[in-house]
DNA sequence: GGTTTGACCATAA
DNA sequence: CTTATGGCCAAAC
């Protein structure tokens, strides 16, 4: 049975620990750039939560997060709706062929580094 | 409180 | 290039 909002209510938008961190980690990506779940791991501690990072970004259901900015290593598009992705980082500037961004090394933000 | 599930990543063959 | 595998862990159920 799939998940039901209309009788288990509205899931969390801005989620408890993780997610919120992770939330506000993709905030701070500025227009124009691009990072990965691989980076957002990082800066949260270890690499490998790179799948919790998905997860949260699963997870937003708002507008507020930046979410297309986030792209899978080596600047692959790996969301949901890689179409709307293009469609949002093309708006912004940023090349993409064949679900790949390209400069992607130039394109990229660090957090902490 | 155990099981399932994920928009991943690195490595090996 | 592809496929397989192990790892890691929060959130949903």
């Amino acid at each position: 049975m799939p998940y039901d909002p209309a009788r288990h209510g509205p899931r969390r938008i801005v989620g408890p620990g993780f997610h919120g961190k992770v939330h506000a980690l993709v905030k701070q990506v500025p227009a124009g750039c691009v990072t990965t779940y691989g980076d957002v791991a990082e800066a949260l501690g270890s690499r490998r939560v790179a799948r919790q990072v998905g997860f949260a970004m699963a997870a937003i259901d708002d507008a507020s997060v930046p979410w297309w900015r986030v792209v899978a290593a080596g600047g692959c598009l790996a969301a949901r709706s890689v179409r709307a992705q293009v469609r949002a980082l093309r708006k912004e500037g940023v090349v993409v062929k064949d679900e790949r961004v390209q400069e992607f090394a130039s394109r990229r933000f660090t957090f902490g580094d």
